[in-house]
DNA sequence: GTGAAAGCGCTAACAT
DNA sequence: ATGTTAGCGCTTTCAC
C-alpha cells in the first residue's frame, strides 16, 4: 500500500507541457505560440504551421484553470439532480446525460453534475457554482410551478435552459413536452376502447409536468362529457412502488376503474404488478398506460402503452440551447414545445390472446 | 428573444465578490482575509471572526479558476461513461452518480461527467482531462478484462480507482464484486430447485465482471458434477432486448433448459419476456435469475431472483478511496472485495416442495 | 509578423 | 499579527 501511494506522489507525476516549453522549443515568444494556436491570421503561416505540429507532437493541451481565469469563462455546464440518496433509480436518467454529454462534447464544453434534494442543500449547491464561477450556465430538470432555481437564476442574469416550463418565469428558455395533448390522446385511445372510468395516478402537482399531464386527462374526459370523479385521481410519487400501492387500492374500489394512467411509465409498471397479484389480465381485465417511453415499458409484460418523449434529443436540444445562450449566439429557438407520440402496446389492447393456465 | 439575450449580457452581470474587495472593506490586506478565511492562527482571532462575518456577509464565494491555478488542484473528479447514443439506459448508472455525489460533496469535491464509447473518443477524453489538469483523478467503470485506461493512467502516474478488477494491473485500487461467489450461490440455489440444465446468457468477455459470473457457474456446475454444455451458454450484450433474442432461442432447443441465469438484471428481464410470450410460466415451467439486484427486477412480474449488489455503497467507496488516494492519506483500503447477497423471488421458485438433502 | 508586459484572483514565502 | 511580493499559465493590449 505504501507502494502505491509512494508512486502517486505528485513530484514523480510528469509535468504537463505549457505554452512556455512550446515556445522554448521553437525559439518564439509565448505569445506567438499562443496566437498561433488560437489560428490568428498576423501570425505567418509557415510559424503557425510549426507550432501547430509541435504542440501536438509535444502533447501540449492548455491549462483549463489558466484559460479560465484569464477569459472569464469556464466551459462547463451544470446539471443538479434535485434528488439523492441511496434508492435513486431514474430510466430517464441516462439516456437525458447521454444527450447532454454528446452535444456537450461536440462543442468543447464540460459537464458538472451534482445531485442534491429541494431545499437548503440545493440551495447551497447553486450559490456556489455561480458564485465561484464554476459553471457557463445551467441546465434544470423536474421544473416546478413555482421554481426557486428559476428565479434565482433570473435574478443573477446567469444563464440556464429547463427541460420543463415553470409558471415562475414563463418565458424562460426551455424544451417542454406537451404533456396535457399527450394524455389527451391516451384518454381519447382508451375512451376508444370502450373505457369510462378511467383512473390517474399522478404525483405532487409542484411538478410542472405532472399538472399538465393531469390537465390532458381532465380536458380529455370533459370532451367526451364524462365527469371528474375525483375518487379516481391518486396521487403517487414517480416510482414504481408508488403506483404499486395506488393501483391496489384503485383496484380494490367498487365500481373499480377499468383503465389506469400512470403519470410515468414508473408508476403504471406498479400499477401492472399490482393488477397481476391481484389476478387481473391486465389488457383485458385492467388496461394501464404510462408517459415517457422508456425501454422498461416496451419490455414489460404486456408491453406497456405509452406516450413517447425523446428524452436523448431533449438533452442534445437543452444543451445546445444553453451553450448558444452562454455564447450570445441567437442560433437555436428559446423555447420549443415537443408533441409527444402515443405508442399502443398491449397493456391496453384487449384482444391479446391470453397464455392458458 | 432580443430581450433575453440583453438581459444576459454579461456586462449586465454582477461581479462575483473577490477577497480584493472584502479586504477594501476592511482596510485590511488581501493575504491576511485569505489566512483568516483558510482559517490559519497567525492572525488575529478578533480580526479572523470579523473577516468571516464580512465575507460571509458579502457573500464571497473564492473563484474556483483562481485557487485551482495556484494550487494545482481541482478538487474535481472525472467518470467517463463508456457508452453513447441514444438508447442507452442503465438502472445501474443512476444510483452509482448519487452514490458518488453524494461523497464527493460531503468531502467537497465536484464530480466531471461525460460520455464516450471505448476506442479512440475515449482515449482523447482521457488525454484531454489528465493533461489540462481538469480533473484530480478517475473513478473507471465497466473495467475490462485488458483495460487500455488502466494502462495509461498508470503510467501518467494520475489517481484513479475502479469499480471492478483488471487483469491489467490486479493491484490497481478498486471496489471489486464477488460475481464469481455470488453466481455460484445461484447455481447452487437452482440446483436445490432440482435444475439439471442450466443455461447462462452473459456478455463481452472484455468486461471483468461478466467473466467472473460465467466463472462462478463454471465452477457451480463442476461442484455437482455436471459438465459444462457450451450449448447452454449464449453472449448477450447486458441489455433487455439482448436477453429477449438470447432466450427465445434457447427455449425452442430440444432438450430446453429448466433454468436459465442471466448475466445481470436486464438480460435477465429480457429472458423473462421471452419465456411469457412463448407461453411459458416463470418460476414454474422455467427458471430465471439475474444479477444486479436492481429495483427493476424487483418489481417484475414475477419479482427476479436476483444477486445484489449496493451500487450505491460502492459509488460512495471508490469515491471516497480516490479522493484518500488524491490526498495522499492512507485512510481506506486500497481494494476491497464486496461479497453480494443472493436474493431468492418468485421467478425460481415453483410451488413444488423442495428436496431436502 | 513578433515580442514585452500586464493582469485574471488566489496563495504562500518572506518580510516586518 | 499583518503586509509586500511573486507567481500559477494563459490571453491580450501595446510596442516595435
Amino acid at each position: 500500500m505504501g507502494g502505491i501511494l509512494r508512486i502517486l506522489n505528485k513530484d514523480t507525476r510528469a509535468l504537463p507541457v505549457r505554452i512556455r516549453d512550446v515556445a522554448k522549443k521553437l525559439d518564439l515568444s509565448v505569445t506567438t505560440v499562443s496566437r498561433a494556436l488560437a489560428g490568428y491570421d498576423d501570425v505567418a503561416s509557415a510559424t503557425r504551421d510549426l507550432v501547430i505540429e509541435t504542440a501536438d507532437e509535444m502533447g501540449y493541451v492548455p491549462q483549463h484553470a489558466a484559460r479560465q481565469l484569464r477569459r472569464q469563462r469556464t466551459e462547463t455546464i451544470g446539471l443538479i439532480f434535485p434528488t439523492t440518496g441511496s434508492r435513486f433509480s431514474d430510466p430517464f436518467f441516462s439516456e437525458f446525460i447521454a444527450g447532454i454529454g454528446d452535444e456537450t462534447s461536440r462543442r468543447s464544453y464540460d459537464l458538472l453534475v451534482s445531485v442534491a434534494p429541494p431545499g437548503e442543500a440545493e440551495e447551497r449547491a447553486y450559490h456556489l457554482w455561480t458564485n465561484s464561477r464554476r459553471v457557463d450556465g445551467f441546465i434544470l430538470i423536474r421544473t416546478r410551478v413555482d421554481d426557486w432555481r428559476i428565479s434565482y437564476l433570473t435574478k443573477e442574469n446567469f444563464p440556464f435552459t429547463s427541460f420543463g416550463r415553470s409558471k415562475t418565469l414563463e418565458t424562460s428558455p426551455h424544451i417542454g413536452v406537451d404533456g396535457c395533448s399527450g394524455v389527451k390522446d391516451l384518454v381519447k385511445h382508451l375512451l376508444d376502447q370502450g373505457h369510462r372510468r378511467i383512473a390517474f395516478i399522478g404525483a405532487s402537482e409542484e411538478l410542472t409536468f405532472v399538472g399538465d399531464r393531469l390537465e390532458g386527462y381532465q380536458i380529455g374526459l370533459e370532451e367526451a362529457h364524462i365527469a371528474y370523479d375525483p375518487d379516481l385521481v391518486f396521487e403517487g410519487d414517480l416510482t414504481r412502488a408508488g403506483g404499486y400501492e395506488a393501483a391496489k387500492i384503485l383496484i380494490e374500489r367498487s365500481p373499480s376503474p377499468t383503465a389506469i394512467i400512470g403519470v410515468n411509465d414508473l408508476t403504471a409498471l406498479g400499477a401492472i404488478r399490482a393488477a397481476q397479484e391481484g389476478g387481473l389480465i391486465v389488457g383485458k381485465d385492467l388496461a394501464i398506460a404510462g408517459f415517457d417511453g422508456t425501454v422498461a415499458g416496451e419490455h414489460a409484460h404486456p408491453a406497456l402503452t405509452t406516450v413517447y418523449q425523446p428524452v436523448y434529443e431533449i438533452g442534445r436540444q437543452v444543451s445546445a440551447m444553453l451553450i448558444d445562450l452562454i455564447e450570445n449566439q441567437a442560433g437555436s429557438e428559446l423555447d420549443s414545445l415537443i408533441r409527444p407520440r402515443l405508442i399502443v402496446r398491449d397493456s391496453t389492447l384487449n384482444s391479446k390472446p391470453v397464455p392458458a393456465d
